[in-house]
DNA sequence: CGTTTCCTTGACATAGTTCAAGTATCGTGG
DNA sequence: CCACGATACTTGAACTATGTCAAGGAAACG
C-alpha cells in the first residue's frame, strides 16, 4: 500500500549502474562491486503534480532521490495553516529521517512532474556501512538540508514581501543555465514566504509591470536578475 | 588564537569518563576503552554572556557540546540585519559542519553563561569510525538540528506577533521541570521571531499585564502555560 | 461548454514598523 | 557606596505594508 496517491506511477526497477545522473546523485561514490550488494530493487517512479510521495507520520522505510521535477516539504501548524519548509529538486535526497527509524517529518507533495528513485532504508544502511564515500555523501546531504532550512529563515522569512518574493525567484534560477523559470501557484509561494496568496499575487503582478518578470511561455518567466537582486538586498 | 573573545575562559581538560552529563551527551555510547583513543585534549570552557564561541566563515576544527547555558546561532542578511536561526542548550552539539570540512555557518554567541566542551574534529572522526553508537548519535544530532530549524520556520516565523512570542516562551520551558524561565534581550527575541524589538517589548508587556508572565526574580518569569498555549494555537 | 480552480484587483481594516522620547537597569570607576 | 554613563526596556503617535473580505476574470479540465 504505497502512498502514491494519484496514479500507479511505478516505472520499473532503476538501473543505477547506467544512471545518467550517477555522478551527482547520492550513489556517486559507489563502485561497480557495490551494486551487487543491492538485494532489494530500487524502484523508479514518475509522479504527476499534486501527488504525494509520503506523509507526515508515515513509517519511513525508504529514502528518495529526485531525478527531475520539484517537490515541496510541508509542515502544518496546530490551526491547520501550512508552511512549506523546503523545496526538493533534481539530485536532492529526501526522507533522510528514515535512516534513524523516525517517521517522515513532512508531507512531500509534487509541485512539478517528478521522477524519483525509491531507496529502501536497509539498502542504504548496508551500503553506507561498507562504503565511506556514500556515508560521507549522506552527511553532506544532511548538512545541505540544514543549510537550506537556515536560508529559508533568513532569506525567505525576513524582510518585506517584495524582498522575499525577489529572493525566492532568484533562488529558483540559481545554478541554472538560463534565468528562465516556471512559477508555482501563488498559494504555494505564499506558504514558502510566510505571506498571503493575495500579497504574493500583487507582488508578482507588480514585478511583471516593471518587467522584472517577462512571460516567455505560459507560466514561464525570464527574470531580470540584476534588478531583482537590487530589490532583494534592499 | 582561539575565538573566545571576552576572557581567557579555559577551565582545563575535560574528564569525559566521569562527566556528569555523559549519558545525555554526544559521547553517550562510548565504552571505557574508547576514551583511551582520544589523543588530543578535550578542553572545557566557561563562557560569559556576550562572548563568541565561533564565527561565520571560521575554519571549523572543533565541535562543541554544551554542558550548561544557552547560545544563539546567528546568520546575517546582505543588508546587515541578523536573524537568529537556532538556540543551543544543554546537551546540544554545535559546529557539526566541522565534520565535513566546511567553515562554520553561523556566529555562535553566548546568551546565558555557558560551559562548553571543545571536541577536535579528528577525535570525533576517529571515534565515530570505530564506534557505531557515536556515529548514530551524530546522525541524530544532525536530524535534531534540522527538526529545530523546521520548527523555527513553522512555529516562530508564522502567525501574529503574539502567537510567535507565546510559542517561543513555551518552547523555552518545554522539557523543563518548572514553568519558570529567564527571558532574552528583546532585540534577540525579535531576531528569533522576525519582528522588531518594539513589538516584542509591547507583546511581553501585554502578557505581563494579563499575568501570562509573572516575574519571580529579576528577569525570571513564571509562565501561564495553559493560556499561552491558547494564544499560540490561535 | 460548463464547472471548477486559480489568479487578479479593489476597498477597507489593522497589526506591525518607524521614529522619538522617557524610564529603568546595570556595571564601572571615583 | 554612590554617581554616572551606557545599555536595555517601555511607551506613544503617526505611518504603512500587509491582511482580510469580496468580487470579477482567466485559465484549466472534464
Amino acid at each position: 500500500m504505497k502512498n502514491l496517491s494519484d496514479k500507479e506511477a511505478w516505472e520499473g526497477v532503476a538501473d543505477c549502474i547506467s544512471c545518467t545522473l550517477r555522478n551527482s546523485v547520492l550513489f556517486a561514490g559507489l563502485e561497480e562491486g557495490d551494486f551487487d550488494k543491492i538485494h532489494q530493487p530500487i524502484d523508479l517512479y514518475t509522479l504527476p503534480a499534486g501527488s504525494t510521495l509520503y506523509r507526515t507520520g508515515d513509517k519511513a522505510d525508504r529514502l528518495y532521490t529526485i531525478r527531475s521535477g520539484v517537490l515541496k516539504l510541508i509542515q502544518y501548524l496546530p490551526d491547520g495553516t501550512q508552511r512549506i519548509v523546503r523545496l526538493i529538486r533534481s539530485t536532492d535526497v529526501t526522507g533522510l529521517e528514515a535512516l534513524l527509524g523516525q517517521p517522515y517529518q513532512h508531507d512531500a507533495v509534487v509541485l512539478q512532474p517528478t521522477q524519483a528513485c525509491s531507496l529502501p532504508v536497509s539498502v542504504v544502511q548496508a551500503l553506507s556501512q561498507t562504503n565511506p564515500k556514500l556515508h560521507h555523501e549522506l552527511l553532506k546531504r544532511w548538512q545541505r538540508a540544514l543549510e537550506e532550512a537556515d536560508a529559508w529563515l533568513t532569506e525567505l522569512s525576513t524582510g518585506s514581501a517584495k524582498q522575499r518574493v525577489a529572493r525566492l525567484l532568484l533562488r529558483l534560477v540559481r545554478d541554472q543555465a538560463t534565468s528562465e523559470c516556471e512559477l508555482f501557484p501563488r498559494e504555494d509561494m505564499g506558504a514558502m514566504l510566510g505571506i498571503t496568496t493575495e500579497t504574493t499575487s500583487r507582488t508578482i503582478a507588480e514585478f511583471k509591470r516593471q518587467s522584472l518578470l517577462v512571460e516567455t511561455e505560459p507560466n514561464k518567466y525570464l527574470l531580470d536578475i540584476r534588478n531583482l537582486e537590487f530589490i532583494a538586498d534592499n
